[in-house]
DNA sequence: AGGCCGACTGTAAACGTTTACCGTTTCCGA
DNA sequence: TCGGAAACGGTAAACGTTTACAGTCGGCCT
């Protein structure tokens, strides 16, 4: 744990100076005989340039933020799996944040931009303050959200129709002759919770279904309460025969309350979650699932962030990501074992 | 995106020398005029700290790094969720490396210790090479290494004993009566392989039971490749009655083969993985599974690694957690609804 | 009243790089 | 042989902090 050797050391080493040694290890026109003293002497040492040192004088320091809600959620996992090799590819680090659906913690993230630890950030915001909008105005590194954001936000945005999304789910159930379709959403004040709400009611009313207030609960995005959000629901709606669920956690944690009540899926009760998470194929039974592409959603932030990094001044951009619905056994069910 | 101001615009703007700016922001004594001053100087220019210039003076980052083979892992998820909120609760950042089981990967995260950007590092490697350990030698910071190391190693470790891990199942299936249990593993040269393999043996042994090669199959960690080996496997051993898998991504994979081949799982085959992830709950049938305490062993890497960033000059320390047998329906089969 | 002490504050150096600028050497053509 | 351009290398400043050291100022003791 001695001191390493800097530049300096080098310098002295090799018998030149600091300034031909930065020249010659950034590659830079040398004559070949300082670039081998200098190379020789630096391997010696076994030499590592501090990025502290680069980072204050290049203004760069090679990380991007990734903030999430949370790392336990496999739909952020499913994003990192793709951002994670495009930054590496490009020689960026990722650093993580998980903000424990805590706006003031997003915001303390945005404020880190400040700080200029990253030279560019992916957030997906749980809801959108007005702080987050002054905070995207005056960020001084790019920003890339994923998730709706309003209209001339300044800041590259990559989004999904969930509106679509939850009506390819709710036509789904519609065609398989369910009309009794209940919907178990997280919290309201979220992004997503919010957008799937107003979604489920239009989905209904372009199919003629009435809506039913007892049809729809709120829980959290996670299993356990899901789970009992859904067990309200089914207490109180006995002739339910569909069950649409905002994430495939709460599909999850509905599962297993069916199965506990002794209702079969999809005979008696069809269920269709969304996200179409690696959790999907490993229910029993499988589970529908509407696709928000989330792999795609990840990969096209790491896009549009690496194109800002790279220089380019362009308007925000929005990308688009295609909802589509993955039908499986917990509403087709052929067989159910 | 202009240029943020810096101690010295706040100095300049509060009619002091940076020196007392400094002071002040660091909370050092000052008299309370000054203080005010330099305050809402600092308030109204918005300031925020460089992290560069002061990871620079200050010979610290406030970053630690994790490193795995692959962040889609379950294990590694379960860990990084522990890791996570100690470090962020004592003032450090997470930095990610998923070093694709690439063993120059993870010489390259450990040659990045020299550059300084993270005061420690917690490391999960696959295998443990000669230059590894060289590297852990001559580190310039703290490394905490989850997995075995050579004893002597002067690196703090946190191991579990998966040849007890092993040795549970297999004892468990042998109980259920069970006596041709087959093992599913991944690649020899991993040290999870590599020891799980040889306390395959063993358990066998101590429990009378023959060794024979063609209960053996080894393929990856993962789940395809898993349910292709235990597809070999099962067609090769048609008395096949129980089957090891050495972790949980690959008993998925062999529940899939199972169910194609309709054969009923725990009835005429036993299954049981190890890692005891959350996908054990999710499968079907939810499957019995060593927990090796994937999260305990995080959260003590973590501690480790915070006390020695803490300054704790102490010997190399050695966690052990004991592996523990969850049962569940994969072997014990009650209902399989 | 002079000297001293304590409480603050300012000056300047240092952390390890990169890079603008300028001086030196080399080489070529006339 | 000489002038000049090209190629290279060194000096020093700069990035934004922290901090050792020295200076200033007021007040108190003798």
């Amino acid at each position: 744990m001695t001191e390493g050797p800097t530049i300096t050391t080098i310098a002295r080493r090799a018998g030149v100076s600091i300034a031909s040694v930065s020249r010659v290890l950034n590659g830079l026109p040398t004559k070949a005989e300082t670039e081998r003293r200098v190379m020789s002497a630096a391997r010696e040492l076994g030499y590592v340039p501090n990025s502290a040192a680069r980072s204050l004088k290049s203004r760069r320091s090679n990380q991007v933020g990734f903030a999430m809600a949370d790392i336990g959620n496999p739909v952020y996992l499913a994003m990192i799996r793709e951002i994670q090799p495009v930054f590496k590819a490009a020689g960026y680090r990722l650093v993580l944040h998980s903000t424990n659906v805590d706006a003031a913690d997003e915001i303390d993230v945005l404020r880190g931009l400040g700080e200029r630890y990253i030279d560019g950030l992916i957030m997906i915001p749980l809801r959108v303050t007005d702080e987050h909008l002054e905070m995207f105005a005056a960020a001084r590194a790019p920003i890339v959200i994923i998730g709706s954001v309003p209209e001339g936000t300044p800041v590259d945005n990559v989004r999904t129709d969930s509106r679509k999304g939850v009506r390819l789910a709710v036509e789904h159930l519609h065609q398989l002759g369910r009309r009794r379709i209940g919907f178990v959403n997280g919290p309201l004040d979220t992004v997503p919770g919010a957008a799937r709400s107003a979604a489920y009611a239009e989905a209904l009313e372009a199919l003629g279904l009435p809506y039913d207030p007892d049809l729809v609960e709120v829980g959290d995005f996670y299993r356990p309460e899901g789970g009992r959000a859904a067990a309200r629901l089914i207490e109180r709606v006995p002739d339910l025969d569909a069950l649409l669920c905002a994430n495939d956690l709460i599909a999850l944690g509905a599962l297993d309350v069916l199965r506990r009540e002794r209702l079969r899926v999809p005979e008696q009760v069809a269920v269709a979650g969304m996200d179409d998470t690696d959790l999907a194929t490993l229910a029993w039974p499988p589970l529908t699932s509407v696709s928000l592409g989330s792999a795609e959603r990840g990969r096209a932030a790491a896009e549009l962030l690496l194109d800002r990094l790279n220089g380019a001044d362009r308007a925000p951009r929005v990308v688009t990501v295609e909802p589509r619905l993955v039908t499986r056994a917990s509403t087709m069910g052929e067989e159910t074992s």
